[in-house]
Parts: C-alpha cells; sequence; structure tokens
DNA sequence: CAAAAAGATGTTACATTATAACATAACAAT
DNA sequence: ATTGTTATGTTATAATGTAACATCTTTTTG
C-alpha cells in the first residue's frame, strides 16, 4: 500500500510544506517536531506516539512527543487514526479538506488518506437530518488493500 | 439526546433481546454480561470500561470487565466509540446493518446511533475505488446535539 | 541592551486504558 | 462422575496519555 519509489523526496516535500506553512502562519517547526514530523512520514504507515518516542532518542518522555504530535495535528500536518491508536502523516496538507477519510489494511499495517465529497456531504446530510450541527468526523475504514488482496 | 420517557423499559427491551439471541446463538447471557449491558445501555449515551468496572462491584477486575463487553461486541449488542475510548449500547440490534454510524454531542456527551445506507454506499464506493477490500469502518462523528445546540 | 513576556522543552509523577497468563469455578454432555 | 468446554477470578503488567511545575529559548519591548 502506498509504495512510492522515492519515498526521501515525499518526506522532504512534506517538511518542506510544514516549514513553508510555520512560516505563513509565525509558528515555529522547531527541530523537535521537524524531527517527529519526520518520523511519523518517514513510511506511508499509521505510526504509535511510543515508537516516535523511541525513534528520538533515549531521553526523552511522553509529554515530548505528544506535544510535538499535538502542534502537527493542530496544523493539518498530522492526524490520529483512533481505531489503532496511531499518528499518520497528511501527505496532501496543501488541499484543505475539511475532513479526512482513512483506509487501513490488516494485512500489512499500510495506510492511505482520501477526500471523497461523496461521503462527507452524505455525512453532513445524516448529521442534519438528525438535528446535529456537526463539527468533524473520523472515518476510518478498515480492510485489505489492492497489494495484499491480490496475495 | 435521546431523552427517552421510559428509559427502564427500553433497557429492558435490550436485555430481552438479548437473552434470546443467546438462546438462538447457543450463547450465555450470564449474570455478568447481562450486568454489564445493563450498566452500558443504563444510560443513552457512551460508558468506559472502567465505569462499568466500579459499577460492578469493589472487587471486580479489569479482565472481568473488558471480557464481558469483548462478548457483547462480537454479537452487536455494544460498539466501541473509538475516538471517546469509551463503550455504547445498540438500541436496535434487531437490524443487522454491516456498518453503524454515530453522533456524539460534545455539550451532553450523549450519543446517538444512526445507520444510512448512503453513508455506507459511499465508502464501498469510495473503498472499491481504491482498490480496496472494506471489511469494516468507524463512523464517529461530533458535534451537537438538537437538543445543546438549542441552548 | 536588559527585562519581561511568551513559547517550547525537560522532568517527575501519575492517570487511564487494556491485555497476557495462569488458576479456579461452573456448566454441558455424555 | 468425569471429562471437556466455557466463563470467571486473579495477579501482574503493558500500552496510551496527561497534569503540573521547572527550565530554557525566543521574541518583544521599554
Amino acid at each position: 500500500m502506498n509504495r512510492c519509489e522515492n519515498h526521501g523526496d515525499c518526506v522532504r516535500q512534506i517538511v518542506t510544506f510544514a516549514e513553508d506553512l510555520c512560516r505563513e502562519r509565525g509558528l515555529r517547526l522547531t527541530p523537535l517536531r521537524r524531527r517527529v514530523l519526520e518520523i511519523v512520514s518517514g513510511g506511508h504507515r499509521p505510526v504509535k506516539a511510543y515508537t516516535v518516542l523511541d525513534a528520538i532518542s533515549d531521553s526523552a518522555r511522553p509529554p515530548t512527543v505528544y506535544r510535538a504530535l499535538d502542534f502537527l495535528m493542530e496544523n493539518g500536518l498530522v492526524h490520529k487514526l483512533h481505531s489503532l491508536s496511531s499518528y499518520f502523516a497528511c501527505f496532501h496538507p496543501a488541499s484543505r479538506h475539511p475532513d479526512c477519510f482513512f483506509l487501513t489494511c490488516s494485512a500489512c499495517g499500510g495506510a492511505a488518506e482520501f477526500c471523497a465529497d461523496g461521503i462527507r456531504e452524505t455525512m453532513d446530510d445524516a448529521a442534519r437530518g438528525a438535528g446535529f450541527s456537526k463539527s468533524g468526523a473520523v472515518v476510518e475504514i478498515t480492510g485489505t488493500c489492492r497489494e495484499c488482496a491480490r496475495g
């Protein structure tokens, strides 16, 4: 799932985007935050907070990681996959989508983000129909990706 | 959200349904499982595992609760709301729906389950379009319910 | 520049959520 | 009744996440 030939480039692009974004917004992409972003985006797969923690250094503590993840999530650079208690880099942070949807492959552990206006609209309609004022949504679809299904 | 006048009846209905279901399937709705189901369905709101634990008795231990919850979830009587790390009774377990969708109100803490074929179909389409073979989905919509929005 | 304010990180301690592994008990079925 | 199966009890610990306060760094401003 999401095999890409030049993943180094892919990560570099995300980091560059993050730099620009932070500059625009007057925020700081500190070395720590950049490192966490690199680690999370280092594979096209969801990463656990404690995996990031281990990857950072021997001495880092949980709050260090969670704060960096919070910062990245607030700025749309990373998403949380609740059903996996994991974090997943946004590979197209430039496109401003009100909600994100995720496919997670239970075979290879990979994931993909996608935007389908149809889903969002249908959800909005359903919420409205229930008199509900929607502010956000978690949509995580589990299954088997093309590569894994092919065997 | 989901205020109902006769919630006792409501719980009784669920328990009765669970009894019938277990009889049909040759499973046992033991006193413990029944009690957990009563506790989880006791309010129209998501309940935490450790809240159930406290409600059961002073001496109960986590595995007791998690095993009962697992049993109830396997049989479609309870759902897990991943975004809240909580468990929510299925108030219409009779209708066999392949996926469930949830609205959770951040104001009152209430929740509601609903089935909208449109959402499921749109998700199925999106998954298929990505070459993805879907096996399940988590859909949790956050916002404000009618009652809370009205102030 | 110095001082103050704001923002980021370090650190300790702990809270919350969940499971592994093994022991015991209850039940079902000959 | 004994045996296999299912359910529960029990101990311990793993995994995930946060509160609170200390320190350091950067920015702002007088």
